[in-house]
DNA sequence: ACTTACGGTAAGTTTATGCTTACCATTTGG
DNA sequence: CCAAATGGTAAGCATAAACTTACCGTAAGT
């Protein structure tokens, strides 16, 4: 499985996009992650680690506490794969709008 | 059901993301998205469904044939969401090292 | 030392969703 | 006009994966 199909398979889940979301603004615990999600706090740890595989979060321990906060990897991983999308429906849309010009043309 | 959340859903499957990467390069119509997949042409109408309502393709009807291409209306909208934690994962990242220097300076 | 807080993993259950077969509507070519 | 091609939808099934409870190990406070 490449980077990006884990990327995107990870952020494919909703309770996972909820977890990611949360930890935007600053690092968080594990407790304060759970805290207000409407599932149980192993489920919450058995969604990290696909975060964390997918390299869209990462642990970083405190003593008892361990943090997760947002991994850039992962995110310039997707962004990367959209990218590559993004250019090319350009030039489609360019190569093909020439086209149908010529046809136009040869009809006059 | 917000436009992200339907994006990211979308190419959440690695069957949907094999079509969208089908798609990639030119439009093609069902049958052609279906040929070399390892999945039945009914199972490729329903993800093109579901591919359509994420805006990330679009159909253009010609005749008994519908072609499917991409739409960057779908990705805008990833980017866009992805972009949110690109920039903030730094922003969190330079505050707390600044943080860690203060703490630092403190006990020199 | 004992207790409480934190959190990862295992095992089993449940549910969402991806897939198939069957069917039908529309289009096009002979 | 009939046959073949295209493709969308419905109903039912089957499995992956999300979730729960139970359990255990480690850290920190009293």
């Amino acid at each position: 499985m490449s980077a990006s199909e884990r990327a995107f398979n990870a952020l494919g889940d909703p309770t996972r996009r909820a977890i990611f979301e949360k930890l935007r603004h600053r690092p968080l615990a594990v407790v304060d992650i759970a805290d207000g999600l409407p599932v149980s706090r192993p489920a919450v740890s058995q969604h990290l680690k696909v975060l964390r595989e997918a390299k869209l979060i990462n642990i970083k321990t405190s003593g008892a506490k361990n943090f997760y906060e947002v991994d850039r990897e992962g995110i310039l991983v997707m962004r990367e794969y959209l990218d590559k999308f993004w250019d090319e429906a350009l030039a489609n849309f360019k190569r093909i709008a020439e086209n149908t010009e010529k046809e136009n043309n040869k009809h006059e």
